[in-house]
DNA sequence: ATTGCTTACATTGTTTACACTCATAATGTG
DNA sequence: CACATTATGAGTGTAAACAATGTAAGCAAT
């Protein structure tokens, strides 16, 4: 465990929701690596706050599949296998495919603005290099089109899957060849939902979504 | 003699799992209103137990979109409106038609005959006209499919989905002008999948949630 | 060496107590 | 009576104490 966890207490929350953020956070981040124990008394010690926060928190990680506790045992830090990955993103291209031909159904004037906003501002991040802007950049884009899909369930269960990955997406996006390729994903897909084209655009982000699985894919193969 | 040790075979679960159960079932069955407040010291009392696994069960309740906390308000049983059931069934059918295609892909020889008996199972349920057994043995049919599709992820995703809606599926089970619909569209999904006839199946599953989603709502109109 | 037992310790499960917040009712004042 | 102000109580937020359980080390007996 690395001693950089750290609590940000500016806003008001309910501890739980801070330390559910911070840990939440520090799994993504790899800080906490898979299959870490997650001790409530460590944990409550180094963030300095008492037990009852942490279990709270963890019970919230556990139900996002971040977590895996063992009664009588503890939790630790989910374990996230190939296959799991896997079977992640096979949902997730159901899911995102559901999304863009929502978003097309809904599609307006000012959305189909904002989106072409996030198209340029995810094309000038990767200009900078910046991955962690260019992860940002690339999430809003998306975030436009679910919003416009008008159904928070969905965009729920799709930022948690986005979220399961985050590990590998920063260390893929190092990666700058793949820049353009997504830029000009994005492109197409933001003309296909401007001429309405929903077979166009689920086949789009079908394809978008198997292209991350390519590349993550690679990621771990590189890592053993 | 003395008397004969026997193993307790209910496996030990912390209270807050029973608690959570306990509850998710409470609101599922509507004995627990939508909108009805989640309070602490009163749940404890009447569960016989203290407030932390309370506490930690509404917190798993809420991450799985059943309870609604406010800070320092508390919580309540989340309102589920007609756009709700719409955004879930419209999410179901996208993850139920990925369900079967996977099981398409995966079907063999045992599991299509295990298809076939849950199949009859069903079938003969439907004339006993018990609703609570129907439920039960459709869920069973569907089950064998989901577990062909091998993907644990998909199978908890979809598990939670269904028993968002338990409440009014046992409405509309009530109808027995439905069963032979049923029997007939399951017997074309088993025929489906034996001939893997993986576009047929898919397009087949998606009927079927519509069917049910026409069938809710007429459930939810006729309420009012 | 292996097994069974004991003991001590680490960690989670659960209860209890106290602090804090917020809404509302009661009170006082013009 | 209107309106601001102050109690008050219900309920959550947090911490700390206590109970039960898992785990590992040591030791004796075989």
């Amino acid at each position: 465990m690395t001693d950089q966890l750290r609590l940000n207490m500016n806003a008001y929350l309910p501890l739980r929701d801070v330390v559910f953020h911070t840990l939440r956070e520090a799994i993504l981040k790899g800080e906490l690596k898979p299959g870490e124990r997650l001790m409530e008394l460590q944990l409550a010690a180094k963030l300095g706050v008492s037990r009852t926060p942490i279990r709270e928190a963890i019970r919230m990680l556990e139900l996002e599949g971040l977590a895996v506790t063992f009664p009588r045992k503890g939790a630790e830090v989910a374990k996230m296998t190939e296959k799991d990955m896997e079977d992640v993103l096979k949902i997730r291209r159901a899911l995102d495919e559901l999304a863009v031909g929502l978003a097309c159904d809904n599609m307006t004037e000012e959305k189909l603005e904002e989106l072409y906003e996030a198209l340029l501002r995810f094309e000038k991040s990767t200009r900078t290099g910046d991955v962690k802007q260019i992860a940002q950049t690339d999430i809003e884009f998306h975030e436009v089109i679910y919003q416009t899909a008008d159904n928070p369930k969905l965009v729920n269960l799709l930022n948690n899957l986005r979220e399961q990955m985050y590990r590998y997406r920063v260390e893929y996006l190092k990666n700058d060849d793949i820049y353009p390729v997504l830029v000009e994903e994005h492109k197409k897909i933001y003309e296909g939902l401007k001429h309405k084209d929903k077979k166009m655009v689920v086949e789009l982000v079908g394809c978008h979504v198997v292209n991350q699985e390519i590349m993550v894919k690679n990621i771990i193969h590189k890592q053993e």
